[in-house]
RNA sequence: CGGGGCGUAGCUCAGCUUGGCUUAGAGCGCUUGGUUCGGGACCAAGAGGUCGGUGGUUCGAAUCCACUCGCCCCGACCA
């Protein structure tokens, strides 16, 4: 195609809006353009780079037996509110009220429009194994919408679901996906990392998450040195910690007066205790049922896990009128002792079952107490209590002996064995050889399109622009002459983008007019993996210049042999994005 | 939703504290002419803004006040 033509509007100025490399370089290349937060429109050379990265997922889903279908993003909310995600997903999901007054939503995700399909289409056991995807547009309502196109409020996801009948059919569909997203990564040349993952509310038993480490990640994945364990931090076990040896004749607990010091920092100035010696308590809310948890002062919880200590009960922070209802104080005095009885369920931190001693709220305004003793105070077992792992992973942890590391990445692909959370609610049912009618087993699997995107530029670039791995780049070449207004320059030019192009390459011919600098500014900014440069001095010569994005070097080859030569480099550039 | 910041030309910003020598500016980009032409050239001449919006204070508001809308950052939240 013809650069002239082509509507790429690259910018000098970094924007101000932008923060990350992969936005501004977006912005600066000309890819996007933001509508407004959170929404963005890809212009020709971002939406070509989309469409690559979507046709390696659709010949890999294809290739892995799963049937592409579209399902409508405006989704009833009925659908949503007969699983109950209605209220999961809360403020997440954008609503729409029609004109009837009906109900909708525009679908973040599509479980229960795919298991509707299920439960009316699938009837036996002879039509299982199914899988089937899409890749469309996906709407979430997202607090704060941030970094560019990696967390936006419309995105373009491939989401595919499995129905199967047995668990070894389902682990068989699982590893398909697995092995599928493995290659769809591979080829579009990112480097990325399989990790452990939490199921939460998805309500599964098993879910692998795919990630591109990089430091502009929001993701925090904890691994191993000897590459023995990776995890995100949402599912990272932790081993407990050694029970501390219990002090000899520690006195009674004691209340102290601690007048308007609701705060960890704030009560060991106060106490002069230290954060390790506290015992907070957090009371949370889980449809409308008080649960305590408790966690060592200088630990955070990881709601995630309670969420899977919990059986998979959706919990958030609860309000404060429910905590001045359980703990009968303010908030900020919550304590465990006694606490029991008051609140639905207790689930104590392994670290806190360890500790010695402690101080905790006293369920008493502007109260603490001291010489808490775990086992003592307040019981580690009962019909509604239980010590089990709750807390985020933090440095010095430990996963079976070994030391966890830290490092930050962008979640671009998860996979999640659902088991029959939605199948039961939606009646996907089918009937086994026996006649008898089971829900199905499903699987569901995601793909974030504009978040490969974002990384790929993420992990390539430098100070010049994007260096895109040619599986995704928008154009694999660009031929560049420098000087427009001399006539063999413009004819070899031409000569070899007509022979590029026969030979099947996708090639861009930069007919501006302009000075050779600002073509090669943009070149590089745009990232086109391979460029022949057609100067008027090598013309004489009857050479042109030959030259990788990647690599500081150009190689002078003569005019008639440059395509080939081309051809060759482009061609073992693919080679190392082959699966 | 809490905390912080910002809205002035297509883009990046100055001017605002202390209202009036500003007839609203600069650089980049854009248009025209010329000189240039292998890593974002130079000269000249132009076009382009109801200073986010509404209301107020004032003889006078980009500048002060109130409200409002939008955007960004930190946090909380998030398959």
């Amino acid at each position: 195609m013809r650069y002239s033509q082509l509507l790429i509007p690259t910018v000098k100025e970094v924007p101000a809006e932008a923060e990350i490399t992969s936005h501004k370089l977006m912005i600066r290349a000309g890819l996007i353009r933001k509508v407004a937060s959170g929404t963005y429109t890809y212009l020709p050379l971002g939406w070509r780079t989309l469409k690559k990265i979507i046709a390696i997922v659709r010949q890999e889903m294809d290739r892995a037996g799963a049937q592409e279908i579209i399902v409508p993003c405006l989704q009833p909310l009925e659908l949503w509110q007969q699983t109950g995600r209605d209220q999961d997903y809360g403020e997440t999901m954008f609503r729409i009220i029609d004109r009837h007054g009906r109900g909708n939503v525009l679908g973040p995700t599509a479980e229960e429009v795919f298991t509707f399909h299920a439960a009316a289409e699938l009837n036996s056991y002879k039509q299982l194994p199914v899988n089937l995807y899409q890749i469309t547009p996906k709407f979430r309502d997202e607090f704060r919408p941030r970094f560019g196109v990696l967390r936006s409020r419309e995105f373009i996801m491939k989401d595919a679901y499995s129905f199967d009948a047995t668990p070894e059919s389902l682990h068989q569909s699982y590893m398909a996906m697995y092995n599928a997203y493995c290659r769809v990564f591979q080829r579009c040349g990112v480097e990325y990392v399989i990790v452990e993952a939490e199921s939460g509310e998805m309500g599964g038993t098993g879910s692998h998450q795919f990630t591109i480490p990089c430091a502009s990640g929001e993701d925090t994945i904890v691994y191993t040195a000897d590459g023995s364990y990776a995890a995100n931090l949402e599912k990272a076990a932790v081993d407990p910690l050694p029970k501390e040896p219990a002090p000899a004749n520690v006195p009674p607990a004691e209340d102290v007066f601690t007048p308007n010091v609701g705060t960890i920092e704030a009560v060991c100035g106060f106490l002069k205790t230290k954060p390790s010696e506290m015992i907070k308590t957090l009371i949370f809310d889980s449809r409308g049922e008080a649960v305590a948890a408790l966690v060592r002062g200088d630990h955070e919880l990881n709601p995630e896990k309670l969420t899977q200590a919990l059986g998979g009960a959706h919990v958030e922070l609860a309000a404060p009128e429910m905590i001045e209802r359980v703990t009968g104080a303010k908030v900020g005095f919550a304590g465990p002792r006694g606490l029991a009885s008051r609140v639905s369920k207790m689930v104590i931190d392994h670290a806190v079952a360890g500790m010695a001693v402690g101080v905790t709220g006293a369920n008493k305004t502007d109260h603490h107490t001291r010489n808490v003793l775990p086992g003592r105070d307040f019981l580690l077992e009962g019909d509604n209590v239980l010590v089990a792992d709750i807390r985020l992973a933090q440095p010095g942890d430990t996963h079976k002996g070994v030391p966890v590391l830290f490092k930050k990445g962008i979640e671009v692909g998860q996979v999640f064995k659902l088991g029959t959370k939605y199948s039961r609610k939606l009646g996907a049912n089918f009937k086994d050889e026996s006649g008898e009618l089971h829900p199905c087993l499903m699987g569901c699997y995601g793909i974030g399109i504009n978040r490969i995107m974002a990384s790929a530029i993420e992990l390539y670039n430098d100070e010049n622009g994007i260096i895109w791995p040619i599986s995704i780049a928008p154009f694999e070449a660009i031929v560049t002459p420098v000087n427009q207004d001399d006539a063999d320059v413009v004819r070899v030019s031409q000569e070899i983008y007509d022979r590029l192009t026969t030979a099947g390459v996708e090639v861009l011919l930069d007919d501006r007019d302009l000075r050779g600098g600002i073509k090669f500014k943009d070149a590089d900014l745009i990232g086109i993996p391979v460029r022949i440069t057609v100067g008027k001095k090598s013309v004489v010569e009857g050479n042109v210049e030959v030259k990788l994005r990647s690599e500081p070097q150009s190689e002078k080859v003569p005019i008639d042999q440059a395509p080939q030569k081309v051809v060759k480099m482009i061609n073992g550039l693919k080679e190392r994005r082959k699966v």
